[in-house]
Order: structure tokens, then sequence, then C-alpha cells
DNA sequence: GGAATTTGACCCGC
DNA sequence: GCGGGTCAAATTCC
């Protein structure tokens, strides 16, 4: 089964997964909002399934809609065994997004206190105006580009539709140390600890953004690793979907994961950059509840969560599915 | 003084 | 020519 048929199954579940939760919410005393929330999850679902169609070349007849796109967590635009290639051979040759491995992330819910933190230390090398856009775009650089060669870029950008969207493109792969950071063994940090220290350069003019729309605390974060049982039965666990859930509702966007008990032999780690659609899928089932949390419409059932299935043949160790 | 951010200018693709 | 991406000097903060 190629790397395609297997997203494209995960989106058909969770489609299904979702429209069964909103059956749930049918009932009068659920709020609007709630209801509205899961029928972009399934919109999110489908356009991301018809979107691998239309890569593999099957005409799916519709373009995808604006704010089913912007619904969605993630959508992945990885193009496996694409490299970075640093094309500024000559000055301020413009990079073109062939050849770049680009992973584009709508991470919703994200409040003003809670933005994108995707772990990684970030330099923002310049903003930008887009065209036809309220907000602008920040344009991001791994902090150890020089020291260290990492080529890993990114960008952010303000939904208009939803102020609380952001819209991170990822372009390149981290190879500085702090992916592998996130390959070695989990150390949990408290998110009140990662937001001090030399990591809360506070300024007025950040203050500033913050109201225009880009908040600043996304641009340096010191990020735990993150890491999770590698066996499929552990996955099933419920103390896996219980830290997941925990940590979730705490209002935290990383995907702070706390392990029982950290073994370098039972979890294995993957670098955000390298994960491809499956961080993006993982990261969906851990922010969800967040931007839940950081949106009206508290009510929604996490129960349901519970009821997510994980094929336990799953092929977790298969390093062809994170390429 | 070092590090990070801001911002105007430059460059390239379309 | 326009829009987007990047550079780099200036600025700001610790």
């Amino acid at each position: 089964m190629d790397w395609e048929l297997r997203t494209l199954l995960i989106e058909l579940k969770e489609g299904r997964e979702v429209t069964n939760q909103l059956m749930n919410h049918l009932h009068p005393t659920s709020s609007h909002q709630t209801r509205q929330l899961l029928l972009d999850k399934i919109l999110c679902s489908y356009e991301k399934a018809l979107s691998i169609l239309n890569w593999n070349g099957f005409d799916v007849g519709t373009k995808p809609a604006v704010n089913a796109i912007e619904s969605c967590r993630s959508i992945d635009h990885s193009s496996p065994g694409s490299e970075v290639s640093d094309k500024r051979e000559v000055f301020k040759k413009r990079k073109t997004s062939s050849g770049l491995a680009e992973q584009v992330r709508v991470c919703s819910g994200a409040s003003l206190d809670n933005p994108i933190d995707d772990g990684y230390c970030w330099r923002k090398y310049g903003q930008k105006a887009i065209h036809g856009s309220n907000f602008p775009r920040g344009y991001y650089r791994c902090t150890h580009r020089h020291s260290q060669g990492c080529l890993a870029i990114k960008q952010v950008q303000r939904s208009d539709n939803d102020p609380t969207n952001f819209e991170v493109k990822y372009k390149g792969r981290h190879t500085c140390n702090q992916a592998s950071q996130f390959a070695g063994t989990f150390i949990p940090v408290p998110v009140e600890s990662r937001e001090k220290g030399n990591h809360s350069r506070k300024r007025q003019h950040q203050l500033d953004e913050k109201l225009e729309g880009l908040d600043n605390r996304n641009r340096k974060d010191v990020f735990p690793s993150f890491s999770f049982p590698f066996e499929p039965e552990a996955v099933k666990n419920d103390s896996f979907i219980d830290a997941i859930r925990e940590n979730s509702v705490m209002g935290n966007l990383s995907p702070v994961f706390i392990s029982p008990e950290t073994s370098e032999s039972n979890y294995f780690s993957v670098s955000p950059c390298c994960m491809g659609s499956f961080e993006s899928d993982l990261t969906d089932i851990i922010s969800d509840p967040t931007s839940v949390t950081n949106s009206p419409s508290e009510d929604l059932d996490f129960s349901s969560l519970d009821k997510l299935e994980f094929d336990p043949n799953f092929p977790f160790d298969n390093p062809e599915f994170f390429s």
C-alpha cells in the first residue's frame, strides 16, 4: 500500500468518525458552533482525500473549497523524496517552490496567547504584505542556519477568514541539532518553563504586532522532544489517548506528550520536518481538542476520541511512510 | 556587545 | 509591471 493510499484511507476513516460525532451532536442542546466545527472537519477530510486523488491523476472535477481548506488542521504538500536545495547561488535569486519539500499546516484555534508552536527556534528574516490578504506574511528561517547550515524555513500567515487560524508553510528540512533533539529521548518541559528564561524576549512593538495579527511567541519556543509509544498496542492503550487529551485540554498547541516511562527501545521520535503526513495527522489528533478549547464551542465531546481507530498493523516502523 | 527583529530595497518568476 | 521571497542595514532588547 503506497503512501497516498494510506493517507487517503486515514482521511476517509476520519471523515466517517467525525460524521459519527456530528450525529451525536444533532440534538438541540448541542451548540451550533460544535456542529459547524465538525462539519468543517468532515469537509477537510473530503478535501484532503480529493486532493490526494487529484495528485494521482484523477480528475476530481472540483476545486477545494476555501473554507474547507482553512478548516483543515493540516494539509500536507510534501513531495516525497524532494530535498532542500538552496538555490540562492546567485545573489537574491528567488527560490521557487518546486524542489522544496513543503508542508502546509493550518493551525486553527490558536489564540493570540497560544500561537503556533512547532518546537523549533526560528529567526524572522522578513515580513511581507500579501496581495489580497489582510495580514502580512512572516518569513522565518532556522536559527541555526548559519551555525549549522540548517536550511529549514517557514512562512506564517494569519487567515483572513478566521484570524485564529495560522497557515504555516514549512519548506526544507531541519539539519540542525534541534532535529536530532526531536529524535532523542523525550524530556517533558512544562509550558511555563518554555516561556521563561532567555526565550521571554518581550518588546513593545511585538505586542503591537500581536494586535496586528502575527504573534511573536511562535518565533522562539523551546520545545520538548516528542515521542510516542512505538508499539501499536501501546498506541491503542488508553494512556496514550489520555495523555494526548490531557495535554490538549491544557491548551497547549504543542504536542507536549508526557510518556509514562521513557525508554529508547519503546519509544521513537520523529522530527517534525520529516514526519510528512503522519505528523500532520498526529497533529490533527492533538490539536483539535485544543482548538475547541480555545473556541467558544467547549462542549465538544472528547469521548469520541476514544473511538479513534488505530490500525494495529500500521507500519510505524516503515521509514517509507515518513519520507 | 551579541542576538533578534524590523523594514526598505532588491531580485526573480510570471 | 506586479507580487512574492530574500537580503542586509538599522534598530531594539537583554
